[in-house]
DNA sequence: CATGAATGAGGTTTCATTCAT
DNA sequence: AATGAATGAAACCTCATTCAT
């Protein structure tokens, strides 16, 4: 992706951090140091810049959740990895995290983004599938077994972030998280 | 509170859900069967209609949730009731449900909307805190507890919701999502 | 006149001085101790009540002007009389008299309005065409002495307020300005 | 000062003057040729553009007045200078003449503005001062002196107005009413 | 008469988008 | 490409005025 494209996406992250998607696009062309007009040479329209933030950031995400995955490992191991990743990606990209959060729920951003996004999660109900099979975790839909995966999961970040927590009790409270989680849909 | 006002703030409700928080006031007014002027003599900002409005859904939603609550009875019993009243209460009120989930992530609520909100909860972090004494709950931080509860019963609405479940089945997976949060955080 | 409208039209002088005639009848309704309605029992129009304040205050302060002049006295005595009472009534009346400049170059009170204000100060005029018959007053247009002298008295009430002199001070300036007139226009 | 912004204050100022300050942006915008939105490109407010019209008005006033002022010259021949050329000056100028009187009891415009503005005329309050010391003027507050020969100017420019004199009349009148104003503060 | 809720036209201001340079 | 002034539709909000009670 281009070069000042990228710029802009960035300040645009930023102040939907800050401030939500209201902000003018003439704020996001000026924190990005570019011109009001350059941002619509390179987004048709704000729902545009809007949808690719989005995208942006899920596939950025993605990326460096399974950037090592040893997917030989055994189930609980790529699961707790994953889950871990996710937690520490989190950690590290707070506007990223909290504009993902945002948009999600903004019922702005357009339907087709998050059928793409989804798919970058398709490792992880393949996995549980197999763990099913197995009989080590309930027979569930995995939908749901993902979405309480990813409610635990926001919880913890959200507790992580609210308290300010240190990297030893990061550590130890996703690994809290992780074992709630498994003793839960354990059979 | 004025029957008016309630028109109104129903009116933004189910506004908010289609469009979300974006619609202009005009509309809400116009979907409310009254003046633009007159909505401006019940709320005297759109930020003051948007805070009463997240504020009305959440007191409305506390008080179904804990109405016939019995408090005598045992921990578990009482953390069910009000798992399966809120589950309850989110396909019973599907807009208001919704509405909720978006103003929370929206950057747009006043902080002090939230405050009073909170307040509402109390009771479970107590109960729960009788939990932990009794050694019956993981010696866990309650925020987090109760940041994980509020995790599960989002995704079980959401599976619930996005699945079309008939009565018999939201039953049956309040009793499942129940019983993995329990089996969870259980000692 | 009634009271109530004299109550209506003592708020709308108070709040035209404070705020300007923007003020909202709104407004003006509430510092008079009646309904927002009420106001336009009295008054049909806000421009209707804009056109009363100002008749109003003009009215009152001729009246006060003029009550124990002797027009039998001679031309000079006369005029101070007339000059002092002026000077001493826009002391008495702050309000009153800040409303009445402020109406009179806000072009928003009806023309009408300030032809039957000009009647009040006829006296004056017909005195001055004396004085210069007799030759002791320039052979000048009466309306540009009448000008000079309504220029010179609000320099004086200007100067008086803005340096907020005493009763002493306040005679001894209002003879001093009266000289300076005096002699300025004497042959 | 840039162009547009040139436009649009004089399209302010033409408007001021029909309908006063009332008068909504769009249709000063639209006068001056520009856009609505072009209107607020300049000025960030109404106030604003209400503040920078009055300033504009009394900035050319003051370098008008005092372009070709030889202050090497005596007292009373620079006064006279001044004297017509205040009065030259509202006769070639109007609107603004009228529009800056409106703006000076509007109880609108900011207090910094006629702060600034006050400074344009020091040099007159300077010469003031000498003619007292040398025993030719009254020794009275400047101020007061001041106001009283604002008010004999505008007295004078009134009655040219409404009298509609021509160039003859207009130049003898000045003449006259600078007279009456120096006979009357001489000593 | 008095009231004050309701009205809606109209005001100021914002902002996505365009386009000439 | 990049720019940023210009645009004008549309947003929020105000307020003179009406009218049922």
């Amino acid at each position: 992706m281009n070069d000042k494209k990228i710029l802009i996406i960035n300040a645009a992250i930023q102040l939907f951090a800050e401030e939500g998607v209201g902000v003018p696009t003439a704020k996001i062309a000026k924190e990005a140091g570019v011109s009001n007009g350059t941002l619509f040479n390179y987004f048709d329209t704000k729902q545009n810049l809007i949808d690719d933030v989005c995208f942006f950031i899920a596939e950025k995400m993605a990326a460096e959740i399974f950037v090592d995955l040893d997917r030989s490992r055994d189930m609980e191991e790529i699961f707790f990895h994953v889950w871990s990743a996710y937690i520490y990606w989190a950690q590290k990209n707070l506007l990223e995290y909290k504009v993902l959060g945002l948009l999600k729920s903004s019922q702005i951003v357009s339907e087709s983004v998050f059928k793409k996004i989804d798919n970058f999660f398709a490792v992880i109900d393949e996995n549980m599938e197999q763990g099913i099979k197995d009989n080590i975790i309930k027979d569930l839909p995995l939908d749901l077994l993902s979405e309480i995966a990813r409610g635990q999961l926001d919880a913890t970040v959200s507790y992580i972030q609210s308290n300010k927590l240190k990297k030893a009790d990061v550590d130890r409270f996703t690994r809290i998280s992780f074992e709630i989680y498994v003793k839960g849909i354990s059979v």
